[in-house]
DNA sequence: ATTGACTCATTGTCTGACAATGCAACAACA
DNA sequence: TGTTGTTGCATTGTCAGACAATGAGTCAAT
């Protein structure tokens, strides 16, 4: 029950203190840091221990490598976040069930609001996918990177940040884990290029109730391969790791 | 278009090739990893080099420190991934507007499931936080603390991993920028107690809708707290460290 | 103006070291 | 016998200093 004197170390006080500085806005997005050597002086700690510190900002998405050099603070990529995410979900032992249940919620919400919301560019984005889908069809792994890619433009389409965070993990372990689905049930592909069509289409018009519908039913549709397949709802998945695009 | 020739780091190495172990199970859950000198030979590197990879792995939560000395393979902890990513999302310029729409869809669907599922002892744990909350609603950061563990527990309670990783980013960062609105709205801190009370009650009655009508009004009246206190709903939402309980 | 060579700063990595501290074994005691 | 204090060791956190590789900037040559 005490508050337990827990000792902080000093690359975990480097982080804490540059993260401090970034979030209150004193280090501005994009700016550069300054060298190792200076940072760590201006800290009072050495060039490793900060370095240490600088590591564990860089996996928390709030400095990059800018060129090759010198460090940039940046805002969290999403797309990054939402990768260790997936990974951080599959290791908690999530199964096909579990994360059907939320796409099952959250997609028809998201196409919703995408319909309301999209832009010219992002419904454009959505036709230009689907195109490219229609022409990689027989290529499995190009399938799954672009349903990754159509859902997730949806997301962003949704015009909500904390949307695309909470949809985003979810879509990259479930998709990654459908490569089998495709080898096993060719047909499937088909079934998803058309329900992305109706999609696309349903958005460019503004049709939110038909957009939803159509989602609803590419998503237990999707399900439904995935039994066909014979597949283990119940079994943990895990995440796959991308084939770098 | 070029694949890009990246460079690739040594303490980038050694992190993907520990999770790698861990991800395949080779490096099981709860397993004490080697001293660092032993890793550091193994991996082929030099403790600092060796050091800059496990403080990744440590963010990222795949490891833990074990008592306070050898460093032990884990899972990563719901809470600590969550915070992350609300900070994340703070700094994408999530406003008011986005989170609560997001809140809106997520916990009357949560608080369905948990209606259905919660076991007897995560009833008990709601009942539980209600009654401590009637005790200590004059503390404005305690009436948060209990909001945030509160919606946390219904998550649980769902049983659904993938539903606790997206909705607690978006609860802590939205209650903890919810202090302002205790001390200008006074009244709001009971309305929320109420709204809990009831909710608790559907949950243990196994009621699911009555359980979702509540926390959908619970919800709105949030909301209304919010315009009330006269706060700007377009402006960014920035994480609030939480006063370590 | 573009290209090329050159300089220099900075990073990634290494070597070696040391103090602090947690753990385990053991001794001393009730 | 069970508990407490002591001691030694292993391991971590941190430091100091060094060096090769490489990107960026400078300047001359074409």
């Amino acid at each position: 029950m005490l508050p337990k004197a827990e000792k902080v170390y000093g690359y975990d006080q480097v982080a804490r203190i540059l993260e401090g500085e970034i979030v209150a806005g004193r280090l501005k997005i994009g700016e550069l840091l300054p060298t190792e050597t200076d940072l760590a002086e201006a800290l009072g700690v050495t060039r490793p221990t900060l370095r240490e510190g600088l590591r564990a900002l860089e996996v928390s998405g709030l400095i990059r490598r800018a060129g090759a050099k010198r460090l940039q603070v940046a805002t969290p990529d999403p797309e990054q976040v939402a990768m260790t995410n997936a990974r951080a979900l599959g290791l908690t032992g999530a199964n096909f069930n579990h994360l059907w249940e939320i796409q099952m919620e959250l997609e028809p919400f998201a196409v919703g609001l995408a319909a309301e919301r999209a832009t010219e560019a992002e419904t454009q984005k959505l036709f230009d996918l689907v195109a490219e889908l229609a022409g990689t069809l027989s290529d499995d792994a190009a399938v799954i990177r672009h349903d990754i890619a159509f859902h997730g433009a949806i997301s962003r389409a949704a015009a909500n940040p904390a949307l695309v965070l909470a949809t985003a993990p979810v879509g990259q372990l479930l998709f990654s884990a459908t490569l089998d689905l495709y080898r096993t049930v060719p047909a499937a592909r088909h079934r998803l290029l058309q329900a992305h069509r109706e999609i696309a289409a349903a958005v460019a018009a503004r049709d939110g109730e038909t957009a939803r519908l159509w989602m609803q039913r590419h998503i237990r549709d999707f399900r439904r391969g995935y039994e066909i397949a014979g597949f283990d709802m119940n079994a943990p998945i895990e995440l796959r790791r991308q084939h770098t695009g």
